[in-house]
RNA sequence: CGGGGUGUAGCACAGCCUGGUAGUGCGCAAGCUUUGGGAGCUUGAAGUCGGGGGUUCGAAUCCCUCCACCCCGACCA
């Protein structure tokens, strides 16, 4: 196919001088700005040629490197029957985030948020036999989710584009071969895509999956936190992150424990009066003298199966919901201040575990302060001189939100944090579908045993954004040369006779050298069309002006570095050629 | 779901408090001049002032209601 020669007089590429308000990442501004997209409603846009173009790219790279790894495309419908998610127990489950509706004869049908049962259906009617496997499908389909709340243009919308691939095996062993061949593609991918990024552990949700890892995209605009080592390879989300901390208190708090309960030691535990407290800090200061956040005992409570839990934690840490919801089993979220009242008896202020009237899960370095305070389960009363093993006990568990600084949990060197856009995730989903959907294939002992399947997606029109989050600048869009709508743009801005000839001739030339390009052949002032082309982000721009053609050269400009140089006419085409070479290095 | 905010021409906004013929810049169309970093002058087109209801002689403006969109939060007791 020849590469692509678009004249931008008559092209929809509508560039802006002002982006919107409601565009406030420079990604989401860009992309409307250089004409990439436009807002239909919330969390829903339009792909407008250039956005298209970029799109196309990507899933160029995605498609190359799945299919080098065996994987076979397919299209799965954008509608789905209840019947499938029912099956699995998603028409449920999912909750709001499902978009549910019936056809005209009263059916239940949904707009797929995914394809897990479709594909699992796939396997079941078309797969009998482990000669067969390993099959791995893939799609790049649209997807609609109704989340609770769009944001970031492409980078959180209700309607998206993903790519997801299903991996069926016959065993564990099997399904984490395909599972590290994903991961091996994935690297790849995101790597000629240009990006920074991080593969980081990650929660595999309470759907049995029994592996995970994110591709986090290093943003500071990303909605998830990662910490990372210094020193070693460990990177996981925060989410599931553990630090070395979590071991080592382990061991303290028993050793505390004991020391305390030993003679001549920690005072009897005492209850102190503290009207009005409310909250952790009130109950600092009413305390008094040495006591201070990291040396008290915050006691949040949460509503599971109708009780109350109390989650124990040492006051100047965050409780990390993830990890709760795994340990618990399920997803919960803090009872509100009525609630727990209604719980326990108390105001919230005043919770602690000290007979507390419920199951208590304290995290390890809640139970490693050898001396603490916490509430009295009594509104305004706390108690002092509180001991973990002589006047409480519970569940010792990491529910912690690790924190920059905190000691690797693989080799203790110092984690830092950072934030990071979703690129992709990979999943072993072992047997949870298969099983409720009945997928069954004959072994070689003619045995009928369910498949073991993974899942991997990587949000399409998300990378988009994402892309343009790590390159831009000022001026706009710096396009890494694997995924740039164009890969040349030719801005003419002499009025000599010869210009268009030139034009012409160079744009063939540069097709022959299988580069695409656009020319800028508006009746624009030059400045205009400087501007466009750096807000366009097209890797190389060659000015043709009355300065260059008099000598006979033009003028070529890297968009990165915003260098310029001067080349003869009869040598453009191959010095661009050279050029682009070079910008691709790394990239394929 | 909770809180906050915004809806006036394609984009950015003023006008609203204090009711009286709907404005500015950019963009768009035409003309002349201009032509290496978002040109100048002239002329012009373009708006159900988010929708509905109410108050009033009169509503973009005041009141009620609905809708849409954006931001923050949804974890600290």
């Amino acid at each position: 196919m020849r590469p692509t020669l678009t004249r931008l007089s008559k092209s929809l590429l509508p560039s802006l001088r002002e982006a919107p308000k409601d565009a406030q990442l420079p990604s989401h501004a860009l992309s409307i700005r250089a004409g990439l997209i436009r807002q239909v409603g919330a969390g829903l846009y339009e792909l407008l040629p250039m956005g298209r173009k970029v799109l196309r790219h990507i899933e160029t790279i995605v498609r190359e490197e799945l299919d080098a790894e065996g994987a076979q495309e397919i299209l799965m419908p954008g509608v789905l029957p209840a019947e499938y998610l029912r099956e699995s127990g998603r028409w449920e489950s999912f909750g709001d985030v499902l978009c549910r509706f019936k056809d005209r004869k009263g059916a239940d049908l949904a707009l797929s948020p995914t394809h897990e049962e479709i594909v699992t259906d796939i396997a079941r009617r078309e797969l009998r036999s482990y000669r067969q496997l390993p099959v791995m499908l893939y799609q790049v389909q649209t997807k609609f989710r109704d989340e609770p709340r769009p944001r970031g243009g492409l980078l959180r919308g209700r309607e998206f584009i993903m790519k997801d691939a299903y991996s069926f095996d016959v065993d564990e062993a099997a399904a984490l071969q395909s599972y590290e061949r994903m991961r091996k593609a994935y690297t790849r991918i995101f790597t000629r895509l240009g990006l920074d990024f991080r593969v980081v552990d990650a929660d595999s949700g309470a759907m049995g999956g029994s592996r995970s890892a994110e591709f986090q995209i290093l943003a500071r605009s990303g909605e998830d936190k990662l910490v990372t080592c210094s020193a070693c390879a460990y990177a996981a989300n925060a989410e599931v992150a553990t630090s070395g901390t979590a071991e080592a208190s382990a061991a303290a708090s028993a050793t505390a424990a004991t020391a305390a309960t030993g003679p001549g030691s920690i005072p009897a535990m005492t209850r102190v009066a503290t009207p009005g407290v409310t909250d952790m800090q009130s109950a600092i200061a009413a305390l008094g003298e040495g006591h201070t956040l990291d040396n008290a005992l915050k006691t949040l409570v949460v509503e599971h199966q109708g009780k109350p839990v109390a989650l124990v934690l040492r006051g100047d840490h965050e409780l990390n919901l993830v990890k709760l919801s795994t340990v618990l089993g399920a997803p919960v979220a803090l009872a509100s201040r009525e609630r727990v009242q209604a719980l326990v008896g108390a105001n919230p202020g005043s919770i602690g575990p000290v007979n507390f009237p419920g199951r208590v899960i304290v995290d390890p370095q809640a139970a490693a302060l050898a001396h603490t305070s916490c509430g009295a389960n009594e509104t305004d009363a706390h108690l002092v001189h509180v001991v973990y093993g002589r006047d409480y006990e519970g569940e010792i568990t990491d529910i912690r939100m690790v924190e920059a600084g905190d000691p690797c949990p693989r080799c203790g060197a110092s984690l830092s944090e950072h934030r990071g856009i979703e690129g992709g995730h990979i999943f072993v989903l072992g047997t949870h579908y298969s099983k409720k959907m009945s997928a069954h294939f004959t072994d070689e002992n003619g045995e009928e045993l369910p498949f073991v399947m993974g899942c991997y997606g990587i949000g399409m029109t998300r990378l988009i954004a994402a892309i343009i989050e790590q390159h831009h600048d000022a001026a706009g869009i710096r396009w890494p040369a694997s995924v740039a709508p164009f890969d040349v743009v030719l801005v003419p801005i002499s009025k000599r006779a010869e210009s268009e000839e030139v034009v012409t001739a160079l744009s063939e030339s540069l097709r022959e050298q299988g580069l695409s390009v656009l020319i800028d052949d508006r009746n624009e002032r030059p400045g205009v069309k400087f501007k466009d082309a750096e807000l366009f982000g097209i890797p190389l721009r060659v000015t043709l002006g009355d300065r260059g053609l008099e000598a006979g050269q033009a003028e070529v400009t890297e968009r990165r570095s915003g260098e310029t140089t001067a080349v003869a006419l009869g040598d453009a085409a191959a010095h661009l050629k050279r050029m682009h070479l070079g910008l691709m290095q790394g990239l394929e």
